[in-house]
DNA sequence: TTAGGTGCAAAGGATTTGCGGAATT
DNA sequence: AATTCCGCAAATCCTTTGCACCTAA
C-alpha cells in the first residue's frame, strides 16, 4: 500500500471527523495493514519502523480512541494485554492454538444462531458476545522444538 | 454454614493436600458461600469482615493457587479485574446485563455441541473454550417512544 | 523440625494522564 | 487563532514478590 494513499483506517478516522496527524495517519495505517492481532507494543513496534515520531502513549491514545468510534475492536485473548483488530467482515470469532499461540478466525451461523435463541430464552435481547476457543492441531507432524511461550495472564 | 464445619471449597483443598491455614480457610469458607463472581478485593472484604487476620496478598496467592489446582475459574467479564468462581457446577457460560451489570449463568447443549463441530472443521481439538454474551433484558411492556434501536456494532 | 504460608511494603507490568510545546482545522 | 494532539515522565491500577517471621503437619 503506498504511503500517501489513505489507509482503509485512516478513511473511517476522516469519515468520522477526527482530526488526522502524522501520527494517526501512520498508526491507521499499520492497523490497516495488519491481518493478525497485534497488542499496542507490537502496534508501536510497527509504527516505529515506518516513522520513527511516535510515541506508545499515542498509540494507547489512539487505539483507545479509534475502540470507542467502533473501527476497532478489543480483545482479550489470555494474555496480560489488549489486542486489537479493525472492525471490519462480519462478526466472527478466535480459536487460539494452544501450542503455538495462532489465532484462527471463524464465523458460524449455527453458533449465531444458537446465541439468540439463548440469550431469547432467558429473556435478553442480546447486544453483543464474545467467544473465544482454546484448542490443539489434531495429529499435526510432531510438534517442533520451538518452546511454546507460555504467558500467564 | 457453620463455621467450624469444613467448607465445599476447604475439602477440595484437603483432597489435594494443601496445608490449611487459618487463611485458607477462611478464604475457602468465603468463596464456598459465594453464589456469584467476586473480584479479590470484593473476596478480601467478605474475608475482612469474618476475621481481619488476612491481607489482601494472601487472597491473591491463595486464589491463584487454587485457580492452578483447578479449583477455581478466573474470569474476565469486561472490567479491570479479574473475578473468580468455583469450579462446580458442569460447563457453563455467562450472560451479562449490560445495564445492571448482574451476572446470569446457563448452560446450553446444543452450544457446546457446536463448538466441538467448528473445532473438528478446522481440525482441533477442543481444549477449553470461553463465551460471554451482553444483553439487555427485553421489557414485555410497549418499548419507548424512541422507536428505532440503532444497532451499535 | 521443616517445608511452606503470611504480612508488609516495594516492585512490576500495562495503561492512563498532567503539562508545556506542537500541529491541524 | 482556537482546538486538539503529542511526547515525556510521572501516576494509577491491578497483581506479584522479596524478605523476615510464623505455622501446619
Amino acid at each position: 500500500m503506498d504511503a500517501d494513499t489513505p489507509s482503509r483506517i485512516e478513511r473511517l478516522c476522516i469519515d468520522r471527523g477526527l482530526k488526522m496527524t502524522g501520527q494517526r495517519r501512520l498508526i491507521a495505517r499499520v492497523l490497516s495493514e495488519a491481518d493478525d492481532h497485534p497488542d499496542v507494543e507490537e502496534l508501536y513496534r510497527r509504527a516505529l519502523a515506518l516513522d520513527a515520531r511516535v510515541s506508545i502513549a499515542t498509540v494507547y491514545r489512539t487505539v483507545r480512541l479509534l475502540e470507542e468510534k467502533g473501527i476497532l475492536e478489543r480483545h482479550d485473548f489470555g494474555g496480560s494485554r489488549a489486542r486489537y483488530e479493525p472492525t471490519e467482515h462480519g462478526h466472527h470469532h478466535h480459536l487460539i492454538d494452544v501450542d503455538t499461540g495462532r489465532v484462527i478466525e471463524f464465523e458460524d451461523e449455527a453458533h449465531e444462531a444458537v446465541m439468540q435463541a439463548i440469550a431469547a430464552r432467558l429473556g435478553f435481547e442480546l447486544v453483543g458476545h464474545r467467544l473465544e476457543m482454546f484448542g490443539r492441531r489434531v495429529e499435526p507432524a510432531p510438534p517442533p522444538p520451538v518452546p511454546s511461550k507460555a504467558r500467564r495472564g
